[in-house]
DNA sequence: TTGAAATCTATCGGTAACCGATATAGTCTG
DNA sequence: CAGACTATATCGGTTACCGATAGATTTCAA
């Protein structure tokens, strides 16, 4: 069942769990739970449990975050330094991809 | 075998294949060779071929583009008004992101 | 002139990113 | 005290993505 009409099918996919993750964790620590719901608001996508806890594992052994003390229920993560690159390096390529999209785009994809 | 220091495994994935190619074909017809050397070029990314004609038919089968009349070898593609209003909100949906994750990055993710 | 490199499309098998359901449990509020 | 919210975790299934492989044509230099 799909449920949008203007989106590409994998679009959570395409707009990179990795990268909305890194770039919560670069406006500060967070754990799991708060981390989905800033991410939901600042790029109005909602990453499901699965694909959290999955992409946490993975750049935890990635070396681009890291766990911290876990306080009450809490798990927390930190943006490591090398995290950090990786992450200026993507937003980047992305950067350089919106701004090829959008100026073709105006610039007339149509030529009926 | 990973290849890349500084990469987000599975980063080809985020830079999202459906993005690439219909911000290539916003610059007009374009088959898929040609596609994916137009891709290198202004994403520095790489389109294995599996990756590209599985995302070409996609497309195709979600409207965002059209396969035009094959001339000699080559059948290209054209992006659908469909296609260029995903295209546009997509890229609208990564700027957000891009620009957060900058600014982020900026003001000093790091306390220590 | 032959043969290597480049162009072009296509399919297949495997991996892993992603999703939603489900489970569990503590806290807070009406 | 029920129901909503916080919070983490796992599992099964789907599919995007990858690289290898294949095969046909064209171009171009040795």
């Amino acid at each position: 069942m799909r449920k949008s009409t203007t989106s590409i099918d994998g679009v959570g996919r395409s707009a990179g769990t990795s990268v909305l993750i890194l770039s919560s964790l670069a406006g500060g620590d967070k754990h799991g739970y708060a981390l989905v719901k800033d991410v939901d608001e600042f790029a109005g996508v909602h990453l499901a449990p699965g694909t959290l806890y999955e992409a946490l594992a993975r750049l935890e052994a990635q070396g681009l975050i890291e766990a911290l003390e876990a306080t009450d229920r809490r798990r927390p993560y930190r943006l490591t330094a090398s995290g950090a690159t990786v992450l200026a390096d993507h937003l980047a390529l992305q950067q350089r991809v919106v701004k090829v999209g959008l100026a073709r785009l105006k610039r007339g994809w149509s030529f009926a």
